[in-house]
Parts: C-alpha cells; sequence; structure tokens
DNA sequence: CGTCGTATTGAGAAGGGTCAAAAGTAGTGG
DNA sequence: CCACTACTTTTGACCCTTCTCAATACGACG
C-alpha cells in the first residue's frame, strides 16, 4: 500500500489507474481527463482511520481508488448504523453540498483519489460525460440501498450474514471478471462490530450466526478476516435471496 | 379528484401545475417545457391499484402531482418491504432501464405527470437543467434512503412509528410552507400493512404501537386515517432522532 | 342484516439483545 | 524470546421486544 501511495501520490497519468473503466470519470475524454488531472490529488488512509466527520466542512469528492470504506450514521444516544459500503470506483462525497452528511470510515487500507470540489462541480456542470456518469452510480447506488432496506427489515440474522457474505463474493468475483460460483475465498475487511453495524445486529450476534455458517460447512475461516466458501449456490439459498444474479454493490 | 383528471388529462399547461416548482422539470426553461409537453400525458389511479409490476417492462417515467404510492420490494417466500414512499413531485421509473425494479403501487388515489421514457431519455441527454435536477432529485432520495436505514436497523417498533408520523407530519408542514411546530393534523394514507412494510414490523406490533401513543396522548385518532399530533416536539423526542429538522422524505 | 376487508387485542413462543466472562491475537517493550 | 497489555472474538445465561397464531371488533357497502 505504501508503494501504491509512492507511486500515485504525484500527478499520475489515468491510463495506468485500475478503476479507469468503472469511476465516475469511466465516460470522460481526453481532454476531460486532463481537465479533471488539474484538480486531482491522491490521500490514503490506514483502516480504522476517519477520512471525514458528519457534519465537517468538506471540499473534496473522490473514486475509492483501492480498498474499502463504510458510510455511517447515528442515534443521539449511540446507536450506529453503517449506511453504505465503498468499495473500488465507488464515489464519495455529494456535489454541490458543503458538509458531509455521514461519517467515512476506513475499513481496510484504502487509497482515494481526490477532487477539489468546487472545480469538479464546475467541470461537473459543463461536461455531460461526466453529469450522466454520476447519476448512473447514484442510481445504482439508490438501488443498492433499497436492497439493503429490504436486508433490514425483513430477514433474519443468518439471513443478513448469508447475504454480507454473497455480496462481497460477487463484488470478489466481479473483479476477476468471472460469474460467481463454486469455491470462492473471500477477504473481509470489516471487524465483527463493523459487519453487526452493517447489518442491523450486535456483534454477538454476528459471532453466533459466523460460528453456525462454519459448523454447518456453509464457510470455512482461514484466521478472522478470510473467508473460504465451498459452495458459493449453498450460501446464496441461505441468504434468502432468489438465486440469480441479483443484488448489486 | 376525477374533477382533477377531468381537468389535466388534456395537454395542460404546465404554468398551473402544483408540482412545477418541485418535479424534475422544475429548473427547465420555456422551451423545454415545450419539448416534454410533447411527450407527456396524464394517468391516475386509485388507492390499492398496482401501477407498475416489478420486472414489467416499463415505457415511461412520470412525476407525482397528488396522491402517494409505494415502491415494494418481495422475497421469494413473500415477506415484504417497502423501500420508498412516492409523494408529489417525487420521480418514478429509472431513465435508461427497460425493465421496474420494483412494483409500485397507489397508496392513495394518485395522479401522474407521465412522460414516454425514450423520448425523456433523448430530452435528458441534451438538456443539463433536467439531467442536473434529475441528479439533485436522485441525490436527495438517496440521502432518504439512508435515513430510512438507520431507521430499520436501529430503532425501536415505537420510534419507527413516530419516526414515520414525524416525516409526514413534515412533509404536510412543508405543503403549508410553515415549519412543523405545534398542533398538526396529518392524513394518513397508508393501512396498518403499509405502514408495517415500510416500517419493517408486522402489522400487529403497528396496531398495538399505534395505541400506546394514543394511550399515552402523544397522538389521537379521528377514524384510522386523520392523526392529530397536540405536540410536534414531544413526537420528536419519541422518534429517537435529533431535534433539528433532519430526515427529509 | 350479513359479508368482506381492516383493525384491535390476547396469549404464547422465539429470535435477537444484554450483560458478563473467557479465550484468542497482536503489538510492545523488557 | 517472552511477558504484558489492549483489543477483538467467542461463548454462556438470561431477558425482552417483537412475531405468530387466533379470536374478536369495527366499518363500509350491498
Amino acid at each position: 500500500m505504501a508503494a501504491d501511495v509512492a507511486l500515485l501520490s504525484s500527478q499520475q497519468a489515468c491510463d495506468i489507474c485500475p478503476i479507469r473503466t468503472r469511476a465516475v470519470c469511466a465516460h470522460c475524454d481526453g481532454d476531460e481527463l486532463a481537465e479533471l488531472e488539474t484538480m486531482k490529488y491522491y490521500r490514503s488512509f490506514e483502516a480504522g482511520q476517519v477520512i471525514v466527520w458528519a457534519g465537517d466542512r468538506m471540499d473534496f469528492v473522490a473514486s475509492v481508488v483501492s480498498g474499502m470504506a463504510g458510510l455511517t450514521q447515528q442515534l443521539e444516544d449511540g446507536r450506529t448504523q453503517m449506511v453504505g459500503l465503498l468499495l473500488p470506483s465507488d464515489f464519495l462525497g455529494r456535489p454541490g453540498r458543503d458538509l458531509a452528511s455521514y461519517t467515512v470510515t476506513a475499513t481496510s487500507d484504502i487509497l482515494l483519489c481526490c477532487f477539489r470540489r468546487k472545480p469538479f462541480e464546475k467541470l461537473l456542470r459543463e461536461t455531460p460525460h461526466l453529469a450522466s456518469r454520476l447519476l448512473e452510480m447514484t442510481l445504482d447506488e439508490l438501488d443498492s440501498a433499497r436492497d439493503w432496506l429490504l436486508l433490514l427489515g425483513r430477514k433474519s440474522a443468518r439471513e443478513k450474514i448469508a447475504s454480507l457474505l454473497v455480496i462481497l463474493a460477487r463484488r470478489e468475483a466481479a473483479l476477476i471478471r468471472q460469474r460467481p460460483g463454486g469455491r470462492i475465498v473471500i477477504e473481509l475487511p470489516l471487524t465483527r462490530e463493523a459487519m453487526a453495524d452493517y447489518l442491523g445486529l450486535t456483534l454477538e450476534t454476528v459471532s453466533r450466526q459466523m460460528g453456525a455458517l462454519k459448523r454447518e460447512g456453509l464457510i470455512e475461516l482461514e484466521g478472522k478476516r478470510r473467508v473460504n466458501i465451498p459452495s458459493f449456490e449453498n450460501l446464496v439459498v441461505e441468504s434468502g435471496d432468489d438465486t440469480d444474479g441479483g443484488l448489486p454493490v
């Protein structure tokens, strides 16, 4: 990761960027990219670090280049709900808004491609490529959030855990550009507590359900953070969803 | 309502439209409105009617002119979660998508201002006013969905009910263009079952909690569908949120 | 007045939460 | 290299909120 930062922390050409084809800049042409470069800088955070606090002034927006972060919301008494998971190519920040709505925390080491907000907003107004891609991504995020509503509102603890693993497995498979199926190994860059916050459970329940899935052979744990899924299909059944390829994240 | 339809079902001028300043067309100029008119038609539905089924082909998008509708998602075994509530000025449908992702049901009599999808998409590509307004609305919806995640994941049944009433009261107050506060009367165009589906509860639990709030004097029911809120502030306390003006819908 | 859909109420069960303790794990410094 | 500390995870016992199943009441409408 330190190497990545060194590699990318200067004004780095976009053509070797791993998220070039999926991020907010995906549809930009050469001139537009050049324009973006003038407002661009990289920042990295270590796992556990807070990237932005809810309510703080935010004068950048960003694309996640690598790693993972969580958007988090809280009730006054401290109850916490994660309301979004940012994975590589996902967009962070809201154009046109001064103050951050959510606390953003790195759940793994993470590298961000940041754009100064004001110039980015200007470019957004002037270049349909950028605006249409952002609209598309926002609509996708809205769909994901709605899928998550179904999970939080109606799924059992076991189904919630299975669903999370299925989603991460799908993302993992998508990176290698293949259909998820059969045996898959995924990295789980989340503590039990973070999983609980995402799933609307307590960390004890998460731990118990992970234990249950493990005892029943649906998953195997290598260490605490590496999960081996012997049969992806069986896990999908446990998640309660239909067996097709829905649930974008 | 029948009168509204008669009034508006022909190609009606936009300048008397009640949602003109807040809908997707809010920022459009005269030419753009004229263009929109060529692809526009009105449709009305009665309470309870399904407007679109999930998976159906959908060749229009629409603005809600009056009334209310719910977006609904289901698990295979029939468990149902409402994932969005469409109120006047809200946008229905996803440009660029052929098939509906959610089932849309009218929860009250409703009037839609529909646009044929293909021409609308073309106009969207060509007119930044329209695209930027849609982006803005989509970002707002995403924020609402995320607030709802917090509600579903972390709030108690009582807090959920109170939150729903608070949200409807805020919308009601916004229509009259005043700060919500003190005594408010709201129309509840939702059955107990619809409320349950929205809040991730069973209808029995909804009924019991409504009863509890009533016994404690936090709400008064006139009939089943009209709710009188003696003290808006007290209800906000019950909702678990901070006392300021958050929670957009 | 009967019927159908909606809402309320009750009793009992259960899933998940709470509180508490033990067991891993990972750094840190002697 | 090992002991010490701090954190994360697991496990256990108990309890409470909400769900489930069932009966009853209400209200609109023919």
